[in-house]
DNA sequence: CCGGGTTGGAACACTCGTGTTCCACTTTGG
DNA sequence: CCAAAGTGGAACACGAGTGTTCCAACCCGG
Protein backbone atom coordinates (compact mmCIF):
# COMPACT_ATOMS: atom_id res chain seq x y z
CA UNK A 1 0.00 0.00 0.00
CA UNK A 2 1.91 3.12 -1.33
CA UNK A 3 -0.02 5.91 0.39
CA UNK A 4 0.25 9.22 -1.09
CA UNK A 5 2.70 10.62 1.73
CA UNK A 6 5.37 8.08 1.37
CA UNK A 7 9.23 8.45 2.64
CA UNK A 8 9.38 11.47 0.90
CA UNK A 9 13.23 11.48 0.87
CA UNK A 10 15.45 10.15 -1.80
CA UNK A 11 15.71 11.03 -5.70
CA UNK A 12 12.19 9.16 -6.56
CA UNK A 13 10.44 11.69 -3.98
CA UNK A 14 12.61 14.93 -4.66
CA UNK A 15 11.51 14.27 -8.56
CA UNK A 16 7.86 14.11 -7.88
CA UNK A 17 7.67 17.14 -6.12
CA UNK A 18 9.42 18.84 -8.91
CA UNK A 19 6.76 17.78 -11.26
CA UNK A 20 3.69 18.85 -8.79
CA UNK A 21 5.13 22.13 -8.07
CA UNK A 22 5.98 23.11 -11.74
CA UNK A 23 2.68 21.28 -12.37
CA UNK A 24 0.73 24.01 -9.83
CA UNK A 25 2.60 27.08 -11.54
CA UNK A 26 1.56 26.20 -15.09
CA UNK A 27 -1.94 24.81 -14.55
CA UNK A 28 -2.37 28.27 -12.60
CA UNK A 29 -1.32 29.97 -15.68
CA UNK A 30 -3.17 27.88 -17.99
CA UNK A 31 -5.41 25.12 -17.38
CA UNK A 32 -5.04 23.26 -20.43
CA UNK A 33 -1.29 23.15 -20.58
CA UNK A 34 0.79 20.68 -22.36
CA UNK A 35 2.11 17.95 -20.46
CA UNK A 36 5.91 18.55 -21.91
CA UNK A 37 5.60 22.04 -20.60
CA UNK A 38 5.21 21.32 -17.31
CA UNK A 39 7.70 18.41 -17.75
CA UNK A 40 10.46 21.62 -19.26
CA UNK A 41 9.34 23.68 -16.27
CA UNK A 42 10.18 21.13 -13.82
CA UNK A 43 13.26 20.56 -15.66
CA UNK A 44 12.82 16.67 -16.36
CA UNK A 45 11.69 14.73 -19.60
CA UNK A 46 8.52 14.11 -20.56
CA UNK A 47 8.88 10.40 -19.79
CA UNK A 48 10.02 10.79 -16.74
CA UNK A 49 6.66 12.96 -16.27
CA UNK A 50 4.38 10.10 -17.32
CA UNK A 51 6.66 7.50 -15.19
CA UNK A 52 5.26 9.20 -12.51
CA UNK A 53 2.16 9.99 -13.46
CA UNK A 54 0.79 7.65 -16.68
CA UNK A 55 -1.79 9.55 -17.00
CA UNK A 56 -2.64 13.34 -16.62
CA UNK A 57 -5.80 12.96 -14.37
CA UNK A 58 -3.00 11.03 -12.54
CA UNK A 59 -1.25 14.32 -12.37
CA UNK A 60 -4.20 16.75 -11.25
CA UNK A 61 -5.14 14.21 -8.60
CA UNK A 62 -1.56 14.84 -7.03
CA UNK A 63 -1.97 18.48 -7.32
CA UNK A 64 -5.60 18.42 -6.02
CA UNK A 65 -3.89 16.32 -2.77
CA UNK A 66 -1.04 18.88 -2.56
CA UNK A 67 -3.48 22.15 -2.64
CA UNK A 68 -6.12 20.08 0.10
CA UNK A 69 -3.03 19.65 2.01
CA UNK A 70 -1.61 23.57 1.94
CA UNK A 71 -5.30 24.28 2.64
CA UNK A 72 -5.66 22.02 6.15
CA UNK A 73 -2.01 23.69 6.81
CA UNK A 74 -3.32 27.24 6.61
CA UNK A 75 -6.14 26.42 8.59
CA UNK A 76 -4.90 24.89 11.36
CA UNK A 77 -1.94 27.99 11.53
CA UNK A 78 -5.18 30.16 11.76
CA UNK A 79 -6.31 28.58 14.93
CA UNK A 80 -9.82 29.37 13.63
CA UNK A 81 -11.62 28.05 16.87
CA UNK A 82 -10.15 30.74 18.82
CA UNK A 83 -11.39 34.60 19.11
CA UNK A 84 -14.93 35.87 17.52
CA UNK A 85 -15.39 34.42 14.11
CA UNK A 86 -14.24 37.85 12.79
CA UNK A 87 -10.86 37.67 14.38
CA UNK A 88 -10.23 34.33 13.11
CA UNK A 89 -11.10 35.76 9.77
CA UNK A 90 -8.54 38.27 10.13
CA UNK A 91 -5.86 35.47 10.74
CA UNK A 92 -6.83 33.02 7.79
CA UNK A 93 -6.54 35.81 5.05
CA UNK A 94 -2.69 36.14 5.71
CA UNK A 95 -2.61 32.38 5.62
CA UNK A 96 -4.58 31.76 2.72
CA UNK A 97 -2.41 34.17 0.55
CA UNK A 98 0.27 32.30 1.17
CA UNK A 99 -0.75 29.32 -0.93
CA UNK A 100 0.14 31.64 -3.91
CA UNK A 101 -0.91 29.72 -6.91
CA UNK A 102 -3.07 26.86 -5.33
CA UNK A 103 -5.60 29.87 -4.79
CA UNK A 104 -5.79 29.93 -8.52
CA UNK A 105 -6.40 26.23 -8.35
CA UNK A 106 -9.13 26.53 -6.26
CA UNK A 107 -10.54 29.59 -7.81
CA UNK A 108 -10.61 28.33 -11.17
CA UNK A 109 -11.69 24.62 -10.12
CA UNK A 110 -9.00 23.00 -12.78
CA UNK A 111 -8.10 20.54 -10.44
CA UNK A 112 -10.56 17.34 -9.35
CA UNK A 113 -12.43 17.06 -5.80
CA UNK A 114 -10.64 19.88 -4.45
CA UNK A 115 -13.12 21.73 -2.41
CA UNK A 116 -13.92 24.59 -4.58
CA UNK A 117 -15.29 27.89 -2.71
CA UNK A 118 -17.59 26.81 0.37
CA UNK A 119 -19.30 24.21 -1.59
CA UNK A 120 -17.98 21.48 0.92
CA UNK A 121 -20.15 20.91 4.13
CA UNK A 122 -16.91 20.12 5.90
CA UNK A 123 -15.56 23.21 4.97
CA UNK A 124 -14.05 25.22 8.10
CA UNK A 125 -15.02 28.23 6.08
CA UNK A 126 -18.37 27.33 6.42
CA UNK A 127 -18.45 26.43 10.32
CA UNK A 128 -16.38 29.90 10.78
CA UNK A 129 -19.10 32.33 8.98
CA UNK A 130 -22.02 30.24 11.12
CA UNK A 131 -20.12 31.03 13.87
CA UNK A 132 -19.48 34.77 12.72
CA UNK A 133 -23.83 34.94 12.56
CA UNK A 134 -24.25 33.69 16.28
CA UNK A 135 -21.51 35.80 18.10
CA UNK A 136 -22.64 39.12 15.59
CA UNK A 137 -19.42 39.67 14.36
CA UNK A 138 -20.83 39.27 10.77
CA UNK A 139 -23.47 41.44 8.72
CA UNK A 140 -26.56 38.97 8.61
CA UNK A 141 -28.15 40.80 5.53
CA UNK A 142 -25.75 38.76 3.78
CA UNK A 143 -26.44 34.94 3.42
CA UNK A 144 -23.82 32.83 3.97
CA UNK A 145 -22.70 31.72 0.96
CA UNK A 146 -22.43 35.12 -0.51
CA UNK A 147 -20.21 35.85 2.93
CA UNK A 148 -17.71 32.94 1.86
CA UNK A 149 -17.64 34.30 -1.92
CA UNK A 150 -16.71 37.43 -1.24
CA UNK A 151 -14.14 36.12 1.06
CA UNK A 152 -12.50 34.19 -1.91
CA UNK A 153 -13.23 36.76 -4.42
CA UNK A 154 -11.03 39.28 -2.55
CA UNK A 155 -8.31 36.70 -2.22
CA UNK A 156 -8.30 35.99 -5.68
CA UNK A 157 -8.31 39.43 -6.42
CA UNK A 158 -4.95 39.90 -3.86
CA UNK A 159 -3.31 37.02 -5.01
CA UNK A 160 -3.25 38.39 -8.53
CA UNK A 161 -2.47 41.84 -7.16
CA UNK A 162 0.84 40.66 -5.66
CA UNK A 163 1.64 38.32 -8.55
CA UNK A 164 1.43 41.29 -11.00
CA UNK A 165 3.86 42.56 -8.82
CA UNK A 166 2.98 46.39 -8.94
CA UNK A 167 2.28 46.77 -5.06
CA UNK A 168 4.15 45.15 -2.39
CA UNK A 169 2.76 41.95 -0.04
CA UNK A 170 2.00 44.17 2.74
CA UNK A 171 0.56 46.99 1.04
CA UNK A 172 -2.11 44.07 -0.66
CA UNK A 173 -2.63 42.04 2.52
CA UNK A 174 -3.18 45.75 4.15
CA UNK A 175 -6.31 46.63 1.38
CA UNK A 176 -7.65 42.34 1.91
CA UNK A 177 -7.98 42.88 5.38
CA UNK A 178 -9.69 46.37 5.26
CA UNK A 179 -11.95 45.71 2.78
CA UNK A 180 -13.13 42.28 3.63
CA UNK A 181 -13.75 43.83 7.31
CA UNK A 182 -15.54 46.56 6.18
CA UNK A 183 -17.80 44.45 4.25
CA UNK A 184 -18.61 42.04 6.37
CA UNK A 185 -19.01 43.51 9.50
CA UNK A 186 -22.72 44.58 10.95
CA UNK B 1 -15.63 47.56 -47.61
CA UNK B 2 -17.94 45.16 -45.39
CA UNK B 3 -18.07 46.55 -42.16
CA UNK B 4 -18.53 45.05 -38.85
CA UNK B 5 -21.57 46.69 -38.28
CA UNK B 6 -23.71 45.52 -41.59
CA UNK B 7 -27.39 45.96 -42.22
CA UNK B 8 -27.96 43.74 -39.20
CA UNK B 9 -31.09 41.93 -41.14
CA UNK B 10 -31.65 38.73 -43.25
CA UNK B 11 -30.65 35.24 -42.94
CA UNK B 12 -26.98 35.64 -42.95
CA UNK B 13 -27.25 38.42 -40.26
CA UNK B 14 -29.57 36.45 -38.16
CA UNK B 15 -27.07 33.28 -38.26
CA UNK B 16 -24.24 35.42 -37.40
CA UNK B 17 -25.62 36.47 -34.22
CA UNK B 18 -27.13 33.11 -33.51
CA UNK B 19 -23.32 31.85 -33.63
CA UNK B 20 -22.00 34.78 -31.78
CA UNK B 21 -24.58 34.41 -29.14
CA UNK B 22 -23.41 30.63 -29.32
CA UNK B 23 -19.92 31.39 -28.52
CA UNK B 24 -20.38 33.64 -25.81
CA UNK B 25 -22.44 31.07 -24.02
CA UNK B 26 -19.94 27.98 -24.62
CA UNK B 27 -16.46 30.49 -24.08
CA UNK B 28 -17.76 31.47 -20.68
CA UNK B 29 -18.55 27.67 -20.07
CA UNK B 30 -15.09 26.78 -21.15
CA UNK B 31 -12.36 28.99 -22.60
CA UNK B 32 -11.21 25.91 -25.29
CA UNK B 33 -14.48 24.33 -25.51
CA UNK B 34 -14.78 23.13 -29.54
CA UNK B 35 -16.02 24.81 -32.74
CA UNK B 36 -18.01 22.06 -33.42
CA UNK B 37 -19.73 22.79 -29.72
CA UNK B 38 -20.31 26.31 -30.32
CA UNK B 39 -21.92 24.86 -33.91
CA UNK B 40 -24.19 22.85 -31.53
CA UNK B 41 -25.05 25.10 -29.49
CA UNK B 42 -26.09 27.58 -32.22
CA UNK B 43 -27.99 25.17 -34.27
CA UNK B 44 -25.52 25.11 -37.19
CA UNK B 45 -23.44 23.32 -39.05
CA UNK B 46 -19.70 23.13 -38.39
CA UNK B 47 -19.02 24.49 -41.89
CA UNK B 48 -21.53 27.08 -41.75
CA UNK B 49 -19.52 28.51 -38.83
CA UNK B 50 -16.25 28.01 -40.53
CA UNK B 51 -18.16 30.13 -43.46
CA UNK B 52 -19.24 33.06 -41.08
CA UNK B 53 -15.59 33.02 -39.20
CA UNK B 54 -12.83 30.85 -41.49
CA UNK B 55 -10.90 30.75 -38.34
CA UNK B 56 -10.80 30.50 -34.51
CA UNK B 57 -9.18 33.68 -33.96
CA UNK B 58 -12.04 35.43 -36.36
CA UNK B 59 -14.76 34.31 -33.80
CA UNK B 60 -12.89 35.48 -30.59
CA UNK B 61 -12.33 39.09 -32.21
CA UNK B 62 -16.38 39.17 -32.84
CA UNK B 63 -17.18 37.96 -29.48
CA UNK B 64 -14.52 40.60 -28.11
CA UNK B 65 -16.26 43.06 -30.42
CA UNK B 66 -19.67 42.05 -29.16
CA UNK B 67 -19.02 41.98 -25.49
CA UNK B 68 -16.72 46.15 -25.85
CA UNK B 69 -19.87 47.30 -27.77
CA UNK B 70 -22.12 45.83 -25.11
CA UNK B 71 -20.18 47.33 -22.01
CA UNK B 72 -20.45 50.53 -23.94
CA UNK B 73 -24.20 50.51 -23.54
CA UNK B 74 -23.89 49.61 -20.14
CA UNK B 75 -21.64 52.86 -19.43
CA UNK B 76 -24.27 54.92 -21.59
CA UNK B 77 -27.16 53.72 -19.76
CA UNK B 78 -25.42 54.37 -16.09
CA UNK B 79 -24.94 58.09 -17.02
CA UNK B 80 -21.33 58.15 -15.08
CA UNK B 81 -21.28 61.79 -14.77
CA UNK B 82 -24.53 62.41 -13.28
CA UNK B 83 -24.01 63.18 -9.26
CA UNK B 84 -21.31 61.82 -7.09
CA UNK B 85 -18.92 58.66 -8.15
CA UNK B 86 -20.27 56.40 -5.50
CA UNK B 87 -24.14 57.36 -6.84
CA UNK B 88 -22.83 56.61 -10.60
CA UNK B 89 -21.48 53.14 -9.29
CA UNK B 90 -24.26 52.01 -7.90
CA UNK B 91 -26.05 52.40 -11.02
CA UNK B 92 -23.05 51.19 -13.19
CA UNK B 93 -23.18 47.70 -10.97
CA UNK B 94 -26.32 46.28 -11.63
CA UNK B 95 -25.97 47.51 -15.39
CA UNK B 96 -23.27 45.75 -15.68
CA UNK B 97 -24.84 42.72 -14.17
CA UNK B 98 -27.04 42.41 -16.95
CA UNK B 99 -23.98 41.85 -19.51
CA UNK B 100 -24.14 38.10 -17.90
CA UNK B 101 -21.74 35.98 -20.01
CA UNK B 102 -19.65 38.55 -20.90
CA UNK B 103 -18.63 39.65 -17.48
CA UNK B 104 -16.95 35.96 -17.17
CA UNK B 105 -15.19 36.60 -20.65
CA UNK B 106 -13.92 39.76 -19.69
CA UNK B 107 -12.91 38.35 -16.40
CA UNK B 108 -11.17 35.51 -17.78
CA UNK B 109 -9.73 37.37 -20.12
CA UNK B 110 -10.43 34.64 -23.47
CA UNK B 111 -10.92 37.51 -25.50
CA UNK B 112 -8.30 39.16 -27.38
CA UNK B 113 -8.22 43.24 -27.25
CA UNK B 114 -10.96 43.25 -24.77
CA UNK B 115 -10.86 45.64 -21.90
CA UNK B 116 -9.21 43.42 -18.67
CA UNK B 117 -10.13 44.36 -15.64
CA UNK B 118 -9.26 47.68 -15.64
CA UNK B 119 -6.21 47.84 -17.79
CA UNK B 120 -7.48 50.21 -20.31
CA UNK B 121 -6.70 54.04 -19.54
CA UNK B 122 -9.68 54.80 -21.66
CA UNK B 123 -11.72 52.88 -19.14
CA UNK B 124 -14.45 54.63 -17.74
CA UNK B 125 -13.78 53.18 -14.75
CA UNK B 126 -10.99 54.44 -13.98
CA UNK B 127 -11.99 58.14 -14.28
CA UNK B 128 -14.70 57.37 -12.30
CA UNK B 129 -12.72 55.94 -9.38
CA UNK B 130 -10.38 59.17 -9.43
CA UNK B 131 -13.43 60.99 -9.09
CA UNK B 132 -14.76 58.94 -6.16
CA UNK B 133 -11.28 60.02 -4.77
CA UNK B 134 -11.71 63.79 -5.65
CA UNK B 135 -15.45 64.00 -4.33
CA UNK B 136 -14.70 61.74 -1.04
CA UNK B 137 -17.12 58.92 -1.97
CA UNK B 138 -14.46 56.63 -2.01
CA UNK B 139 -11.74 55.18 0.61
CA UNK B 140 -8.73 56.14 -0.15
CA UNK B 141 -6.56 53.90 1.87
CA UNK B 142 -7.69 51.73 -1.17
CA UNK B 143 -5.34 52.51 -4.31
CA UNK B 144 -7.08 52.55 -7.58
CA UNK B 145 -6.29 49.67 -8.90
CA UNK B 146 -7.48 47.62 -6.05
CA UNK B 147 -11.30 49.59 -5.98
CA UNK B 148 -11.49 48.71 -9.34
CA UNK B 149 -10.15 45.32 -8.96
CA UNK B 150 -12.67 44.89 -5.81
CA UNK B 151 -15.68 45.95 -8.39
CA UNK B 152 -15.07 43.20 -10.84
CA UNK B 153 -14.22 40.56 -8.10
CA UNK B 154 -17.69 40.84 -6.28
CA UNK B 155 -19.43 41.52 -9.97
CA UNK B 156 -18.19 38.23 -11.00
CA UNK B 157 -19.44 36.99 -7.69
CA UNK B 158 -22.77 38.39 -8.26
CA UNK B 159 -23.08 36.57 -11.70
CA UNK B 160 -21.72 33.13 -10.78
CA UNK B 161 -24.25 33.22 -7.72
CA UNK B 162 -27.12 34.45 -10.19
CA UNK B 163 -25.88 31.44 -12.70
CA UNK B 164 -26.18 28.71 -9.69
CA UNK B 165 -29.94 29.36 -9.48
CA UNK B 166 -29.69 29.69 -5.86
CA UNK B 167 -30.57 33.27 -5.35
CA UNK B 168 -32.83 35.59 -6.66
CA UNK B 169 -31.75 38.48 -8.96
CA UNK B 170 -32.79 40.73 -6.36
CA UNK B 171 -31.30 39.55 -3.60
CA UNK B 172 -28.25 39.39 -5.68
CA UNK B 173 -28.40 42.84 -6.42
CA UNK B 174 -28.91 43.90 -3.26
CA UNK B 175 -26.40 42.37 -1.80
CA UNK B 176 -23.56 43.03 -4.53
CA UNK B 177 -24.16 46.48 -3.44
CA UNK B 178 -24.39 46.33 0.23
CA UNK B 179 -20.89 44.45 -0.15
CA UNK B 180 -19.04 47.04 -2.33
CA UNK B 181 -20.73 50.51 -0.74
CA UNK B 182 -19.67 49.06 2.56
CA UNK B 183 -15.97 47.48 1.59
CA UNK B 184 -15.52 50.91 -0.65
CA UNK B 185 -17.05 54.22 1.28
CA UNK B 186 -14.76 55.91 3.56
C1' DC C 1 34.33 -1.08 -9.35
C1' DC C 2 30.04 -2.78 -10.51
C1' DG C 3 24.91 -3.25 -10.73
C1' DG C 4 20.47 -1.58 -9.80
C1' DG C 5 17.85 2.43 -9.82
C1' DT C 6 16.81 6.43 -12.35
C1' DT C 7 16.74 9.26 -16.23
C1' DG C 8 16.08 11.38 -21.03
C1' DG C 9 15.58 11.04 -25.87
C1' DA C 10 13.82 8.96 -30.10
C1' DA C 11 10.23 6.86 -32.27
C1' DC C 12 5.61 5.28 -32.72
C1' DA C 13 0.44 4.96 -32.82
C1' DC C 14 -3.52 7.21 -31.48
C1' DT C 15 -7.04 10.84 -30.58
C1' DC C 16 -8.97 15.26 -31.20
C1' DG C 17 -9.67 19.78 -32.97
C1' DT C 18 -8.89 22.58 -37.07
C1' DG C 19 -9.45 24.23 -41.59
C1' DT C 20 -10.69 23.00 -46.37
C1' DT C 21 -13.21 21.16 -50.35
C1' DC C 22 -17.08 19.39 -52.64
C1' DC C 23 -21.78 18.35 -53.37
C1' DA C 24 -26.67 17.78 -52.57
C1' DC C 25 -30.42 19.90 -50.30
C1' DT C 26 -33.54 23.72 -48.75
C1' DT C 27 -35.04 28.37 -48.57
C1' DT C 28 -36.12 32.65 -50.50
C1' DG C 29 -36.82 36.62 -53.38
C1' DG C 30 -37.80 38.38 -57.96
C1' DC D 1 -41.76 29.11 -60.83
C1' DC D 2 -36.85 29.32 -61.00
C1' DA D 3 -32.35 30.84 -60.08
C1' DA D 4 -29.43 32.49 -56.50
C1' DA D 5 -28.30 32.35 -51.81
C1' DG D 6 -27.65 29.81 -47.94
C1' DT D 7 -26.98 25.54 -45.55
C1' DG D 8 -25.30 20.88 -43.74
C1' DG D 9 -22.88 16.68 -44.15
C1' DA D 10 -19.07 13.77 -45.68
C1' DA D 11 -14.45 13.42 -46.46
C1' DC D 12 -9.77 14.85 -46.29
C1' DA D 13 -5.10 16.60 -44.73
C1' DC D 14 -2.79 18.57 -41.07
C1' DG D 15 -0.88 19.70 -36.46
C1' DA D 16 -0.68 19.18 -31.56
C1' DG D 17 -0.98 16.67 -27.45
C1' DT D 18 -1.08 12.08 -25.36
C1' DG D 19 0.47 7.72 -23.89
C1' DT D 20 3.71 3.88 -24.85
C1' DT D 21 7.96 1.34 -25.83
C1' DC D 22 12.74 0.79 -26.16
C1' DC D 23 17.39 1.82 -25.33
C1' DA D 24 21.60 4.28 -24.15
C1' DA D 25 23.48 7.00 -20.53
C1' DC D 26 24.00 8.39 -15.90
C1' DC D 27 24.50 8.35 -10.80
C1' DC D 28 25.00 6.46 -6.39
C1' DG D 29 25.61 3.02 -2.84
C1' DG D 30 27.48 -1.29 -1.46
Amino acid sequence: MTDVQDVETGARARTRRAIVEAAVTQLARDPGVALGQVADAAGVGRTTLHRYFPERSDLLEAVGAETVARLGEAHERARLDQGTAREALRRLCPEYLLLGDHLTLLFTEVVPDAPADGCADDDPMVALVERGRDDGSLDLELSPSWVIGTIWAQLYLAWETLREGHESRHDVVQQLMRTVDKALAP
